[in-house]
RNA sequence: GGCCCUAUCGUCUAAUGGUUAGGACGCCGGCUUUUCAAGCCGUUAAUCCGAGUUCGAUUCUCGGUAGGGUCACCA
């Protein structure tokens, strides 16, 4: 009978939940669906000092954000009592020897550290991705496995927590490579099985160098908060460094797991590209059904309109949802885009600038005379009517076109919004409605009369 | 510095002992009934270097070089 498959989550609390650790998270739980295996979530607590709570409830909060589950969770601190047992026993068996030596941490101070006798051999070990490699282990010496008989450290306790958890698979990053040996040392002495190895590169920043806090966001909570679809994240930082025979690049998880290979993860670490995240945020966003979208939507508008001191109007909000759907990758961007006063005009009067009016293609006189013009157009249209874009633009088109377009509809857009960029005349005069677009075309006249 | 890992467009990557070295993101340009955005089309752009094996190497081997990782009583 084989083995059930059975992976970890082995994160330390002592930071933000990382863009790595979800990655690390991503490409254990592609492993385990595929082949219906189990997750052990293990929150690798040893150090005292630099492991937090809050931390490790926000690297569950961030893997739950990507619907990265687990189906077992062990802490280490509560476990010390496991690897007591197995360093007496180490101890017992002449594998291993207390060492009485000056502290390192706090000089001075005598220190009673338990080390394993290294017996200097020549450690191969096959890994998935990599193949063979080698060490040579003399010059690890006898490293230390624990602060005393009772406090083990980080290695020792990961070996024993993998054997006690019929781990069979470790999956985990590049920079485990040279820690592997000596895991398996002190795995040998303790009479352990060897689990599977698989190392995969690091995620690079854009200098090339190990993702970090100099490059960019790092913490998960970061994207979550500036409004990344966790599909889209998940998505793409499981394609980065990995490709799917299926050469796809947008995936939804089932597909992921249907394809995922360890063997098909590359040697060679890739950089994180913000640009490429925005772009798979920006077509999950595009395949969003409207109404998951509208409640965030109409939050973030909501708070940046009423932030400038302008009147919110969430019937005019609403009607903005598709226009701006298009025009954002990310959330953010909405905030940014209201927060700058790109859409003032829809709930506020726009104040124009006499010179402005025209646009490139007309004159002061051409201006007045097609505002004019339009402001009678307008008022013929049915109220009806009015809602849709289309209607009014058929309205308007053939006047438009025998006086030149751009003539007539500059002026006609510029005093609807007051803004040199805007979305197209038609759709801002169905939103704003037939008095308001009317009064606006009015007003820019009497600007230019003036 | 020792040890280990890696090396295709700016970035993510595909492919093969023989290809016009393909795609995606970005950039740039054009088109699309005003502007902006979007969309569409297109352009630019890569096999780190040097030997060896071979009729032929980007691909195989070796050596350089470069980059990265790691060398704790952290994880």
């Amino acid at each position: 009978m084989t083995e059930k498959t059975r992976v970890r989550f082995p994160p330390s609390p002592t930071g933000y939940c990382h863009v790595g650790t979800a990655r690390m998270a991503i490409i254990n739980f592609l492993f385990a669906k595929k082949n219906n295996g189990t997750i052990i979530f293990r929150s690798e607590d040893t150090d005292k000092e630099r492991s937090k709570k809050e931390y490790e409830d926000d690297i569950k909060d961030s893997l739950n954000w990507l619907k990265l589950n687990w189906d077992e969770f062990y802490r280490q601190s509560e476990r010390f009592e496991i690897y007591r047992k197995h360093i007496h026993s180490l101890v017992d068996s002449g594998k291993a020897y207390v060492s009485e030596e000056e502290s390192k941490k706090e000089p001075g101070q005598m220190v009673s550290v338990v080390r394993l006798k290294n017996p200097g051999t020549r450690v191969t070990f096959s890994d998935i991705i990599r193949g063979d490699i080698t060490f040579d282990t003399t010059e690890l010496g006898d490293l230390v496995i624990a602060r005393s008989v009772d406090d083990a450290l980080y290695h020792f306790a990961v070996v024993v927590d993998d054997a006690e958890m019929n781990i069979t698979h470790i999956i985990r990053g590049d920079d485990h490579i040279s820690n592997t040996p000596r895991q398996i040392l002190i795995q040998e002495a303790l009479g352990f099985e060897r689990p599977l190895y698989a190392h995969y590169p690091l995620l690079l920043g854009a200098d090339k160098s190990k993702l970090s806090k100099r490059t960019g966001d790092t913490s998960v909570r970061s994207y979550k908060e500036n409004g990344y679809l966790p599909d889209a994240f998940l998505n793409y930082i499981a394609i980065l460094g990995w490709t799917p025979k299926s050469q796809k690049e947008i995936m939804s998880l089932q597909e992921m797991i249907a394809e995922f290979d360890v063997k098909d993860l590359h040697k060679s670490g890739a950089v994180f590209d913000i640009d490429k995240l925005r772009w798979f945020n920006r077509q999950y966003l595009l395949n969003m059904p409207e109404s998951d979208l509208s409640d965030s939507v109409l939050r973030i508008m909501e708070e940046a309109i009423l932030k400038r001191g302008l009147n919110w109007n969430s019937e005019i909000g609403v009607q903005l949802l598709p226009m701006l759907r298009e025009r954002i990758s990310v959330l953010e961007d909405l905030k940014i885009l209201a927060g700058d006063g790109e859409l003032d005009y829809f709930f506020s009067n726009p104040l124009y600038d006499p010179a402005e009016i025209p646009g490139k293609k007309g004159t002061t006189i051409s201006a007045i005379k097609h505002l004019s013009a339009l402001r009678k157009i307008l008022d013929e249209i049915a109220e009806s009517e009015f809602r849709e874009p289309e209607k009014i633009k058929a309205s308007v088109w053939d006047y438009a076109t025998k006086e030149g377009t751009g003539a007539v509809l500059w002026p006609f857009r510029y005093s609807l919004t007051g803004l040199a960029r805007s979305p197209d005349p038609f759709f801002v005069a169905s939103v704003l409605g037939k008095q308001t677009s009317i009064e606006r075309v009015e007003a820019a006249i009497s600007a230019l009369d003036l």
